[in-house]
DNA sequence: ACGGTTCTAAAACGAACGCTCTATCCGATA
DNA sequence: TATCGGATAGAGCGTTCGTTTTAGAACCGT
């Protein structure tokens, strides 16, 4: 008979971590898909394979501080993937391209499950929880700030590639939404394909 | 004393309504700001001045049947102003760039708190309820057909007006919820701006 | 005036919620 | 080996959830 140790996981793709981080993993996933108030502690240590009594342990804010580490994980999670394009497509405006199809690819691939992982969990939430709403605005800021140092790098001047930022990561968003809820990859991809004519148009325009 | 009458209603906005009316309404309203999950049918009968009968006697169906409901009231609500909008500004570019500025007025106004009212039902519920969901993306398709019709009355051709509008509400949409989650004005000024010069792009190729 | 339909009123159900509590386990240290 | 604190385990707290149920009030065609 195996004994069980203090590490135990069931064989899930988060097995061989720690609790905590287990418990928040789960957590961003469980709300990326059903929203905060959608997501209850017990569901969450159920499937993070913990007990009530650890997520309360690791987190004595109870859920509101569990989901904000949801949400940091979520950011940090998108933060990567950002990241990654961005570094490995030197053109901005197909580096954003690419970002929009491969959003629309991995939408299709969870059957439009999985959206953006810090949304679901921030909205409705605001007004109740400052400590969310605030993790959630840190989140886009962040995302915002890795398009426009792409953009400046590719010679867009400064305020120029502020404003682009934004609207970058704004319609990345609702495009994101929008295939979500049409189930539908179209969205994404035309937004990619609009995002990239209109950083085109700035680059041409800065020398 | 004054005895109870049928349509009786404390004096709020929606006072002088049916009862069903005055459902669907505040329950429309209040998973606007808090969510399908966040929203209790007996916190919806107790703002409309109904009660828990009365609700399941105009909603047989449930909580569901009334989320579908809410969503199609925001939907309508939604519509209306766009369709005023776009018809009281000839140019479709600032037309949306007009819609843009509104929303963002408006969520200032009421402090952060009243985004997309079809979104926070919608989101996390996708998966449980497909009725939902289906309304949702109804709602998202009458309104891009509502842009994609002013865009072809500018002369855009058929092709392009129906992608435009497609990327044209993502980013309305992505940047109403941008703005409310950093309780800024700025994501939604910007998406006017930049959607504006996107559709002048467009008409200025097509004659 | 009356029968029938429509609508309102509120009590009560089981289930699930977030959270607290105590008891136990385990591994590192002395 | 004895001990101690971090981690785990789960029963149980009070509350709220969505829903059902039963009773009564208001309206309307006849």
């Amino acid at each position: 008979m195996r004994t069980t140790t203090r590490r135990a996981a069931a064989d899930g793709p988060d097995s061989g971590l720690g609790t905590r981080e287990r418990i928040v993993r789960t957590a961003s996933r469980l709300m990326q898909r059903q929203g905060y108030d959608g997501t209850g502690i017990k569901q969450i240590s159920q499937e993070a394979d913990a007990t009530l009594g650890s997520v309360y342990h690791f987190f004595p804010g109870g859920k509101q501080e569990l989901a904000v580490e949801a949400i940091r994980h979520g950011d940090q999670e998108f933060a990567a993937f950002l990241t990654q394009i961005l570094n490995s497509v030197p053109d901005p405006a197909e580096a954003i391209e690419s970002a929009a199809n491969t959003l629309a690819r991995d939408m299709r691939r969870t059957d439009w499950v999985d959206g953006c992982p810090v949304t679901a969990t921030a909205l409705g939430t605001s007004t109740r929880a400052p400590d969310i709403q605030h993790a959630a605005a840190e989140a886009f800021a962040r995302w915002r700030a890795l398009v426009e140092a792409k953009l400046r790098e590719a010679g867009i001047d400064g305020p120029h590639a502020h404003d682009l930022a934004h609207t970058v990561i704004s319609t990345l968003e609702g495009a994101e939404l929008a295939s979500q809820v049409s189930r539908n990859e179209t969205p994404l991809r035309l937004a990619g394909t609009h995002l990239a004519q209109l950083i085109r148009a700035y680059r041409n325009a800065t020398p």
